[in-house]
DNA sequence: CGCGCTCATGACAACGTTGTCCAGGCTCTA
DNA sequence: TAGAGCCTGGACAACGTTGTCATGAGCGCG
């Protein structure tokens, strides 16, 4: 591991020293200039002997510059390890070439994808991604939202938490591009992007129909989620597609943590007209249902809503209704810099399909 | 869905325009200001009829104003919708708070929980999280880790992609704060922080050698990557505290997409002394391997490095030797603010422990 | 040979904010 | 009532960069 002796601290980590810094950090820090004494173009320009908008000229490749002058900048730029202040370049410039993405949570598996198209789009328009994560929180969200427009982000992609978004109304009117993923602005005209929520946990809902269910069980998150509105608005017009009524004891809603989507699962299982498939709202829900059912003796068939990984090396594979995280991202993104160039200008809604993958599980027919 | 009449384009979205913005946007993005008539300060001083300063005081909430005087103030702010101009607080103030995250790929469910970590750290901190994927490509950790610098962020995690940072020098000079994570610097000296990859690889080696296996095969990564020269080093040391010669066939390095893992596992179950037992490198090809052993008539034994979703649930459990991605961002970003307030000056490199998670495929015994 | 043209270069202001410093009005006390 | 001290408010410079414009040298051409 390391030739020097490891310390074991409190935590159980391993701490090694390594070599001393040549220089001490903290005394750099809080002498000279506020940046620890980065140069800026006026010194570049004085090892140089130039004068400060030649320097400006090399640094950005503007011409007009001889090429024995732009040797000498570059020289007294690598000397001096000058990197261009874009703080100042903003202020000058009015354009920031960085983005924000204001989403759930990134460690939701569903996320990652999201957030990587998103970042792939900014980066072939040469323009950084601030990512925040608003943990369900509207007050996050519009916090998080109004601290990156103050950086002047030149756009926002949001992933709504709250239904009311007209905080952003003076943003938007200002200029910054905005585009909302997976859920709906709320109380604002804004360019959205969804997936179909209502199709997809119709088709699902009703592939469980096609196989012979009858009583289908539906656990989702709180009705106050776009989508998860959305998902019950599916099953229950794939219901009534079929003239199956549905009961209230067939249905949970607003549950989303593993204990209580257990209990709910639990106690549609039980009595005496069972329901004999389950459509699960969300990748949460349906690792939850997955659990309940490993544990069950009878077979209870299972569509979930939203793609998860491994569902296929289950026995029975998982059927799902998958999104295309990455294409909301990339769409959302796109959408986002033809706002910025001026080729979009009408708000619109863009739905994308979703796709039903069969894997086993949503193909077992009814144990009653 | 909505009752006006969608449009499916050649992606097979659908389309449904929104109600026009009251003000089309182009027009008012070539016009005036660069940021879209964006009010200052002067503007909200003007109409309160104040000082400019004085209108800093009210947005900073400084002590020095009286009560009737910051209600003007604050009417006029509201009244104008001005959000303050963050960049040239930066050119003035010389902290960003904001930092970069340079990881490999967002997408990769080992990162999102690790970066949010670091959000969750910054944010606690008034800190914004920048976010890049490197893609693995040292030129593009470079570029990107370039690009932060220039817009002034306080400080860096880093995942390394490459093994040369020593173009990060004159920023660290310079006062950027850098903690490199899940991966060592590399030709500089710089905090860091690992998980115990050596120690983990062992002890899940280890682990198939107490329940009776000698022939353990090892997949890793390629040689060049620290973490899988690590694991791998982990690997040959159980072995040889047990005893065991290593014969060649049993390693296959650098191997990495799935196609390839497929070939090499099938390639070690094959000829007259298969092996009986498994090591995977890492996450992606554990999941690879998974499938493989899940077409064998054979069983055989297998321990993954990083945890995986839904292992529990698999036919037999999958035991890995889990890192704590979290654990890893926190401790990173906890460190880089520790170097910014100046309370950590020297250098070390950190390593977290892993922890064996026993779930069944583990366990099996040899079935030679 | 001189005129005007091109081209490299630099001086200067401006971007929007904050830190410094000073002015003027107030209160309190001797 | 005068002087000291405090409190509120504002004028001004500075942060590092870029856009505008002026300057002066070099050069071609009549």
């Amino acid at each position: 591991m390391d030739r020097r002796t490891p310390v074991e601290d409190e935590t159980g980590q391993r701490i090694v020293p390594e070599a001393i810094r040549r220089t001490s950090r903290p005394a750099e820090h809080h002498a000279g200039n506020r940046y620890g004494n980065r140069p800026t173009m006026k010194d570049v320009a004085a090892r140089a002997g130039v004068g400060l908008k030649t320097v400006s000229r090399v640094v950005n490749g503007e011409p007009g510059v001889t090429p024995d002058t732009e040797r000498r900048v570059q020289e007294a730029i690598d000397a001096l390890g000058f990197r261009r202040n874009d703080s100042a370049r903003v202020l000058r410039k009015g354009r920031t070439a960085s983005i924000g993405l204001v989403l759930e949570d990134l460690s939701d598996p569903f996320y990652g994808p999201l957030s990587r198209a998103v970042e792939e789009v900014a980066r072939a328009h040469g323009t950084l991604l601030f990512n925040g994560s608003s943990a369900e929180d509207p007050e996050r969200e519009q916090e998080l939202a109004l601290a990156l427009c103050a950086r002047r982000v030149d756009g926002l992609v949001v992933i709504p938490a709250g239904d009311d978004h007209r905080y952003l109304e003076p943003e938007i009117k200002a200029g910054v591009a905005t585009v909302f993923v997976d859920r709906p602005a709320g109380r604002i005209d804004a360019d959205v992007v969804l997936s179909d929520n209502y199709g997809g946990a119709r088709d699902g809902v009703a592939h469980l129909i096609a196989h012979g269910h009858r009583r289908i069980g539906f656990i989702g998150d709180m009705p106050g989620i776009h989508t998860a509105e959305e998902r019950l608005r599916g099953y229950r017009a794939a219901m009534e597609d079929a003239g199956i009524p549905v009961e209230d004891a067939w249905m949970s809603l607003g549950v989303t943590d593993p204990e209580r989507v257990r209990r709910a699962a639990e106690e549609m299982l039980r009595g005496p007209a069972p329901v004999t498939a389950i459509f699960a709202g969300n990748n949460r829900v349906t690792v939850t249902v997955i659990r309940v059912l490993a544990g069950q003796t009878r077979q209870v068939a299972l569509v979930g809503f939203d793609d998860i990984e491994l569902a296929d090396l289950l026995q029975p594979g998982v059927t799902v209704v998958a999104q295309d995280a990455a294409a909301l991202g990339r769409t959302a993104a796109e959408r986002l810099f033809r706002q910025l160039d001026g080729s979009l200008v009408t708000p619109e809604r863009v739905e994308l399909p979703t796709r039903l993958i069969t894997r086993g599980s949503g193909e077992l027919p009814p144990a009653d």
